[in-house]
Order: structure tokens, then C-alpha cells, then sequence
DNA sequence: CATGAATGAGTGTTCATTCAT
DNA sequence: CATGAATGAACACTCATTCAT
């Protein structure tokens, strides 16, 4: 109608496109804040700003929903970490802890990690997803791990061990972290929290005293 | 037909008193398997062969059946723990693995440590619950380790690390195995399983020579 | 056995007979304090120190025993009234006042009038109670107030007015009173309270002014 | 049809704005006939013509759909009734006459009554209610009566006797007649009724002459 | 496409009643 | 007779899902 209006793209277009995108944002804040079952669906719908109906015209079920969810902010991460160890130049210790302190801080220190507490919540209701999580995420986590443990064997900062369960040293922590600050952690009184950086900090000091020469 | 039997033992009395047990063998199967808020409590009566009035009729609520499966599987067992600790005279080092590893037996890998993950599971949505855990089963858990890390210190075998701090790098691999073996493999092939005992005495391994002099 | 015992009569057997009246006892109790629903046939028993089972062998129902208990309570009263009423010589309007103060004291004040609070409550759900109650308690009721108030015309101290309508201007109040006090007052706060004897003391002195000449 | 008709009145909004009406009257209706914890919520919505979720819709819980019966059918009225006293003009007992016998006929002559008798039968079991139902019914109720006696004071029409005793003389016979419709009139023969009109004619009369100079 | 009114199966808990002992 | 363990129907309230508008 108007001639001036270059791109007919009305608002209410561009919503349509974007409402499963807000959808989906919606229901990961919800799921990672209150899990699969205590998440209402017409909390999701109204979060994103439409009704409940709405909702079941973009995902046909609520499991739907959350496998959605799940998939779409499960990828992403992990890359930029094999580059940037690939430059470190600096000794081993270091970069082992400069690794997982990042690895904190860039994601399990935000609201993306409630995402893997949740699938290991839900893995035996959704067994697919857990599948998704340990290939998309776990495997990948762990041959960086291994690969800055091979580093320092090579240079001879670290003592031959066994890799495979020294991966698990380094990174069963940082899961148990992720766990706990998404469960108990808020149930807990000041007295009982646990510092991440300053544990993270610590254990690894441990793990690399326990893995040297 | 035994004369010595010295109750006459009723059918009905016999049942009776084997009623607890049963209700709370098969709730610790059904949260398990399912979660506590999946687990319908008539399921738990059905499981046990009883009517869903007769749960009720020994414990008040679903609530405090948890919590007595809790004090059934888990408090128990660490009581019989501190005791080992008290007793146990070789050196702290061989005293922290014998620990750890008997945890692992006792309870890890038992169906009961199903509870452990549970709790994490659901902690956000029944905070009662997970204080009650936190306070019967986790802070007893701390407690335990500490004194045994305390111990290591005061006899020289250990550096004067901070307790609190390594009290988690100890517990969270357990906790993490414990969670992972509830959640992610059963999902895993075999490729990727992790032998519990092996890697619970390669960390430890890790650990104490972390914390020697 | 023991042949001094002249009467056989052990305290089983005399318990025996008591059981209905001591379960009625207690069922009145609890009926008048917490209604018909709410009380719990268990309750009954217990007050009464038998068991569950034993309530249901003298009585078929917890409807039976309610009514059962109505039926034991509701008489009794009302007869020694119209003795003191024949002997009275004062004027009238004291003996009213007389009637109406000793009708609280001795039966509005008790236990027993939470009887026909609860009759009046449950009279839906058991109209043969209501009948009974009707006919019992408060048709007697009404004639012994008519003629006092008959005394009083006759005596020349009041109006001849409508024996009837007046008779309901006499109890109307102590019948509220009696419900007031079983329902509504443990509700209220002290300024909320009704001084019943007071308000009696106030209500006939109204009424007998309006009947005056 | 109608052109003129402003709302294009779907039959779905149509219902939406009749249901919580039709709703609160099945309510009464139900609460009425068996009282209030006899009443099931899911009796109430098919007497409504809806399903039980329907009803939890208009109405958080029972406890609030009985409240808004309430409010619908006595809270309404008597605000109405204040404004009438307000503006009357002539002599108080002619006032007092008209306040008693408009209140029996649009509330205690109605279904609706039928709330009072009910909040006294179960007050014991439902503290709440009768909380609310004393704060929003009787105590303002009270507040008229005082007003009208006070206004009687005032004028020279009525000696200046105890308002809240009075009060009760006044209001203590009608709610006996709520009370007694509601429970044993429909027991009683025709020769024991009471014509309402009658009589609170006539203990109205009693009063007056019983207040006057 | 979007809405939101309506649905009804599902769940923890209570309690009158039964019946094996 | 007496017991008390066991039953199961009942009930308020929730929420994923549907569908008329």
C-alpha cells in the first residue's frame, strides 16, 4: 500500500520468522531455572510474548520444546579453545589452568551450562538428547583436555600418565561445579558455597604438583 | 513346626513388621529409576504389593518417605564409615584410597547412589529435600573427609593445604561418577565408559602426590 | 476361682456393658466440638479406649452412632422447670427473667446444648433428628414459656398480646445464642465476644417493657 | 440480526462473561442445599454446565469461590441497604420496622440465607471463612443496626439504652429464623411454622415499645 | 495464523469400613 | 469379643493439549 515502504517485510511478518527463535529463548531461561516437569507451557509462551496456543503451532508437544531447546543451544561453544591452545606458548601448568579457568568463565559460569546440568538431569527421560550432549559437547572437551596433558608430557613437564582417566581428573570437577551451581548451590547458605575460581584454582594447583616430574 | 520360634509370628504380625522395609526397597527403585516428582506414590505401593492407603499409613507423606529412604541408604552407611576412620592405623595416604574406594563399593556403585543424582535433579524444585540431604548426607560426607585430610596433615604425610578446598577435589570426581553413571552412560557406548575403581585410584593417586611434603 | 469374689462379675464383663455408653460419651464430645464430618470415627474409639474395629461392633455406622448419640442426649432436661414455675409467687416479669437465666445456666451454658447446635447443622443431612429434636426439646420448650407468659396477662402485668409470636421473641435469642457459641465465638475476637448472661439480662428487660401495659 | 447490537457477541465470549455468574450461582445453590465442605467443586461445575478445570479457572480455590458467593449475595445488598437508611426520612421505629423486614425480604426470604445458616454450621471447621464472613457481613451489619438505634437515640425517639446489647435483641431473632428455615422448618409440621413476616412484625413492635421514652 | 477458553486425566492424601488373627 | 492392618473410594487442584472463533 504505501510506496514509500521499500521491503513489504511488516513487523508482523519478521515476528512470524522470529518467533521460534523467542520461543526457544524463552524455554531455555525456564527449563534451566526449574527443569522439564516444574516448566509450565504457558509460562514459555508467555515469556516470548504469545499465547499459549501459539506455542503448540511451532512445537507440536512440550518434550518437543525441550528437545528443541536442548539441540539448538548445545553446539556452538568449544571452538575457539583448540586455536588458542594451538598458539599458548608458555609452560603446560599454565595452560592447563588458563584452559579450564576459560572454560569457566566462558561457559560454565553462564547460563548456557544450565543447559548440560539439565540434560544430565533429563537423560533417562530423553536418552537421544544425552547421546546429542556427550558427542556435541563431552568428546569434544575432552580430546582438548588431552591434547594440553600430551603437551606437557611431550615437553616433559608432566609425568607419563594415563591420559584418558587424567582427563577425567581435570574435568570431573568442573562438571560437579556446573552440577551444583545449578542444584544445590541455591539451597545452600553463604557459609557452604563454593568459589569456582579460587576451586578451580586450587585443584588444578593439586592435579599439576600430582602430575609433575 | 520350630519350637523355638519364639514369636508365633502371625502371618499378619510377620507382614507388619516387614511392611517398612518393603515400601522403602521399592521407593528407592521407583526414584531411582523415575525422580522423586515422577514417581506417583501408588506406584511405590504397587511395587511393594500393598495399597496405596497402606503407604500412607507408614509414612505421612511422600516427602518423608524420601527422607527415610535417604536415612536407610545413605546416613547409615556413613555412620558405619566415621567408625573404619576412628579405628584405621596405617598411613593417611593408604586410609584416603581405602576410603574412597570403599565408598565406591558401599554405595557408588549401588543402585542406592541413584539418590545422589536424584537430588541434584530435583533439588531446584523440592529445596526441602536437598536441605535435608545437604544436611543429613553431605556436610556428615565433608565432615568425614576432612578429619581424614586433618589427619594426614597433623602426621606429617600432607602439605597444610587448605581444607575446605580440598575436601571438594577429593568428593566432586565422586559425585561426578556418581551422576554420570545415573545419567550419561547408560547412553554411552563402551568406548567411552569409564572403569570407576581404576579411575578413583588413579585420582587419588594424583591427589595424594599433590598433597605430599 | 476365688470364692470370697461373690460376684463373678470381672471387669471385663462390667466394661463389656459400659463400651456403648463410654463410646457414646465420647462421640458426643467430639461431635459437639468438631462436627459431625470432621470428627474421625478413630478418634472416637481412642477417646473412648477402644479400638477401630471395636466402635464398629456396636454401632454399624458412624451415621448410626450420631444419631445414636443425639438420641441419648437430647431428653433428660426440661422437666424439673415446670415445677419451679408452678411454686414461683413473685411477678412475672422476674420469673421470666428467672426461667430464661436458669434455661442458660443449666443447659445453654453446658455441654449439652452443643447438641442442638449440632442438630440444627446436620438437620439437612438427618431430618428424623430434627424431628425428634423438634419434638423433645423445643415444643416443651414453648409451652412452658407460653404459660408463663399466660401467668402474666392473667396477672394483669402484661399486654395480652400474641402468645405464639411472643414465645419466639422469648427463645429466638437464647437459640442464638446457643449456635452463636458453638460457632461463631471461637472465632471472634475478644471485642466481638457476647456476654450471654448479660445479653439476656438486657433482652428480657426490653421485652418485658414492650409486653408492660 | 440486531444491527445495532454492539458487540459482535460470539458465543464463546458471550459464555466467558456469563460464566463466572453462572458459575457463583450453581455455587450458591449447592452450598446452600449441602453445605460447604459437603459441596464438591467438580458438582458445582457440571451444575454450571462446564468441566472442574473450567471452574479453577474463574476461581483460584473453593475457599475463594465461596467467598465471592459471598460478596455476590450478601456483601452487594447490604451496601444497598445502607444507602436506603441514609437517606430514609421519617420516624426511627418506622425505619427500624423497614430495615428488618426488607432485610428478611431480600436476603432471609432468598436461597442466599441460606450462607448464614451454613457459615455457622461449619464455622468450626473453616475458621477462615467465618473470619471473612464476620469481617465483610456481620460486623458491618452491625454497624447499621448501631446507626439506626443511634439515630433513634438522637432524634429523642428511643431511650439511650446499650447499642450492642440492643443490636442483638434486634438482629438475634432474624438469624434465628435463617437458622430454623434452614434446618428445622423443613421438618416441622404446618402447625409449627412461623410466618417471617409476622413475627419480625411483631418482635420489632416488642422492641420499639420496649425502647421507647 | 493467533488466540485463550475449555477440557479432563492425573496426583497426594484422608478415612470409614472390613476382616484375618 | 477385640484388635488394628489393610483397603480403596473420594476430593481439591494442576496443566498439557485442543479447537472454536
Amino acid at each position: 500500500m504505501n510506496p514509500i515502504e521499500t521491503h513489504p517485510a511488516h513487523k508482523r511478518e519478521r515476528r512470524k520468522e522470529a518467533r521460534p527463535g523467542e520461543l526457544l529463548d524463552a524455554a531455555l531461561d525456564l527449563f534451566v531455572e526449574k527443569g522439564f516437569a516444574a516448566t509450565r507451557s504457558e509460562e514459555v509462551a508467555a515469556r516470548a510474548g504469545v499465547s499459549k496456543g501459539t506455542l503448540f503451532l511451532y512445537f507440536p508437544s512440550k518434550e518437543e520444546l525441550f528437545k528443541a531447546v536442548v539441540r539448538e543451544n548445545l553446539v556452538r561453544h568449544q571452538t575457539e579453545g583448540a586455536e588458542e591452545i594451538a598458539r599458548f606458548e608458555g609452560p603446560t601448568p599454565a595452560l592447563l589452568e588458563y584452559l579450564v579457568l576459560e572454560w569457566w568463565r566462558r561457559y560454565g559460569a553462564t547460563k548456557a551450562s544450565g543447559i548440560s546440568k539439565l540434560v544430565m538431569s533429563e537423560a533417562r527421560n530423553f536418552p537421544d538428547l544425552a547421546r546429542f550432549f556427550q558427542d556435541e559437547v563431552v568428546t569434544p572437551g575432552h580430546a582438548m583436555v588431552r591434547s594440553v596433558l600430551q603437551r606437557g608430557i611431550d615437553r616433559g613437564e608432566f609425568r607419563a600418565v594415563d591420559l584418558g582417566m587424567t582427563v577425567h581428573s581435570v574435568l570431573a570437577p568442573l562438571l560437579f561445579l556446573v552440577t551444583w551451581k545449578h542444584s544445590m548451590a541455591p539451597c545452600c547458605p553463604p557459609s557452604e558455597q563454593i568459589d569456582p575460581e579460587a576451586f578451580i584454582r586450587h585443584h588444578t594447583g593439586l592435579l599439576v604438583r600430582g602430575l609433575s616430574i
